[in-house]
DNA sequence: ATCGTAATTCCATATTCTGAAATTTTCAAG
DNA sequence: CTTGAAAATTTCAGAATATGGAATTACGAT
């Protein structure tokens, strides 16, 4: 679980510090954590971990489990993440297409985006099969790197940054079947010519994934489709027309997002047609 | 949008200013605001709202719509947000009866808790038919006192909350169909002795809404599970079904989620039976 | 009932955050 | 292409804020 630097800023070491808070509480699932743990894990004196949680569940971004000395995220944390979800409007433009390639392939569909050093899930859609997956549930995050998705959207990240990402991440990527940095280097520059990243049984034995980055205009990229299915469902022949229709979709979605995202891109190379 | 009252906790200002520039900008939607919008909207001088929001961006929690100078909320928030939801582990072990409630039904089923001073949609479930609601999709909130499964919460709440909560809320009231704080005491009342709220288009003009508390061992109030239909849906004979299929399916989460709530419940007066 | 640990409060102090001012960037209009 | 006004960003000395050690209280295990 990487943790997004936090040196650079100043003049504001009690939000760092409250954020922290919430990441490790984050990960400390449904039984939340006591005041001392988070202290501990935070390096924070408990004094202060104390008025920083005590303020946070003032405004109902923690709350305490009723009848133990413990706290966890709270709703109103849920109810600003369902904005920022709505926010982006990035969900919403791509459902659709979610819908149509569940519908027609049978398979999970996945929106996923980059946010900060992870990739994280925007958005899923069912389909008659339903599998293991690593992010699950909407929300789920994993490293950029791990899966086929991060790896698309890597792939198509600026190559100063996407390496600078990596390094990042290199420690965090041992956890997932034993992926190092330089595995990611290497397939990211696959997934450069191909123009799609297809996992095939490398991070869960026996699934296979298959993503397509959604590229702007303004050749920044704004996530990544991903379908998940059994290796034994992927025939050759079977990926070629999966290749397809996630072009299809990802046409149109570029035409709903790029009238928003494009109003005058930074005058750099602007990709020709 | 009643904001929380940020008043009493001392020592965490920068903490506060941060989160009321966040619930500003949950409140501005998919466009985002300027930083100067949020300065003004908070108080803040530019310098400081600035330094906050960057600080805020480094954290994933805001981030810059691209080709403006606006922000949003950003994905970190919206992954936080989802550990919330699973965090209470409220949601997981309601979303069965949700299920049940929708098939039999037809109708839509919320699940509502509790959020400082209002009431969030925390998971839903469609039926065959789909109508329009007030708090939406799931994160959505609505003062507590407005709505069917506000007024269920706020009737089983410790009286003295309960009037606190109404008076803090009472302006907001107001734009919901001219409601008053007097309107919201007078229904309380009467669904603190049946036991159930029912809106009969009320607040939504045609829209009825059946809610039922969900109340834990000890006395405390987890939330409260909502059907809205049609009102021509809503025949007498009809509301009596649902409300046994209610009170059955509150009795399943009861049996649920208490184990873990009550592990030594302050030494109160526990309603016998 | 007793003790060790965790939570909470208190408060003088140092540090961090503040906000006015200066500088740079952006954008709309001429 | 200029120009100018508004927004964003940076700087910095000073002031208010947050800090953390110590004291106190609450909890829960034995």
């Amino acid at each position: 679980m990487p943790k997004a630097k936090t040196d650079k800023t100043t003049g504001t070491q009690l939000l760092d510090r409250a954020i922290s808070i919430l990441n490790h509480l984050g990960d400390a699932g449904a039984d939340g954590a006591r005041m001392s743990e988070l202290a501990d894990a935070c390096s924070l004196n408990a004094s202060t971990a104390h008025r920083i949680i005590s303020s946070l569940e003032n405004h109902g971004l923690i709350e305490r489990i009723a009848g133990t000395r413990r706290v966890r995220l709270g709703l109103a944390l849920f109810a600003l993440g369902a904005k920022a979800a709505d926010g982006t409007g990035f969900r919403r433009a791509c459902h659709p297409s979610l819908l149509r390639i569940a519908a027609e392939t049978g398979d999970m569909v996945f929106l996923m985006a980059r946010s900060g050093f992870n990739t994280v899930c925007v958005d899923r859609q069912e389909g008659a099969y339903v599998i293991e997956t690593l992010t699950g549930q909407v929300g789920g995050q994993i490293p950029l790197g791990v899966g086929s998705a991060g790896q698309a959207i890597l792939a198509f990240l600026p190559e100063a940054e996407a390496e600078a990402i990596i390094a990042a991440n290199a420690t965090a990527y041992k956890a997932f079947n034993q992926l190092s940095a330089d595995d990611v280097l290497a397939r990211i520059k696959e997934i450069r010519e191909l123009g799609y990243a297809l996992d095939h049984g490398q991070l869960i034995e026996g699934i296979s994934a298959l993503a397509m980055p959604i590229r702007l205009n303004d050749a920044s990229i704004a996530g990544a489709l991903t379908i998940n299915m059994t290796s034994a469902r992927l025939k050759p022949k079977r990926l070629e027309g999966l290749l397809e229709l996630l072009q299809r979709e990802i046409a149109v979605i570029r035409g709903l997002i790029n009238p928003y995202e494009v109003r005058a891109a930074k005058p750099q190379a602007r990709p020709a047609g």
